[in-house]
DNA sequence: ATATTATATCGAAATATTTTGATTTGAGGT
DNA sequence: ACCTCAAATCAAAATATTTCGATATAATAT
């Protein structure tokens, strides 16, 4: 349907879930692989992937493969850009405060 | 469970939904009753009700009585804290590199 | 007091997200 | 070639979010 907001929302999915949070606070003292971040959560293999997944597609997060082991890092750039977004959202532009109301 | 992320959770969860999207942007132009933004909307009187205290519960919404209107405005201060939050959660402090890996 | 209007709240249904366990893929090692 | 291991993917179940319609609440008007 409406579709115009959809990147934002593939942004701020990052910040809206507890094992993200923890996994980005992970992530914040240098990248990780899968398994060092999966020691400190308590989810199985497969969704540490889904989160993974989803940060990714955020932006925020990005993954490389070192041999098999998948690494992850925060993205200095990702962030910026949702630095920017959150900027752009919350940042009031009253021109047309006339057509307020009521 | 772990409940040590509720807060940021609370917060950006405002962000992660195209309704709440669209109103904010509507927001952006100035305070707003709840029927004139329901006019730009296409969902129901509840869900808009449901929405707009997602909104309140982040603080990056205020809301306040006018007899039996309900105004709505964007918080300078809850986005400052939203922004606060982003800023501390991207911020990466490689201290301890040699944790990293495998 | 009664009626009207705006919004909030409730319970149920619809939909989306997250978790789990099983399987697959792909990189090395033997 | 075969085995092992790390991670991704899949389908189903579990859980959470969102929507809807009905009802409740609270302010105002008659």
């Amino acid at each position: 349907m409406h579709t115009e907001y959809q990147d934002q929302v593939t942004v701020f999915k990052a910040f809206c879930d507890e094992n993200r949070l923890q996994i980005l606070e992970m992530l914040r003292s240098g990248e990780k692989c899968a398994c060092k971040l999966q020691e400190n959560l308590d989810i199985g293999q497969s969704s540490l992937s889904y989160h993974m997944k989803i940060l990714c597609d955020s932006g925020v997060v990005v993954s490389w493969q070192v041999g098999k082991w998948t690494h992850y890092k925060i993205s200095e750039q990702g962030c910026e850009r949702a630095k920017e977004m959150l900027e752009a959202i919350s940042t009031t532009n009253p021109t047309d405060e006339d057509t307020n109301c009521c």
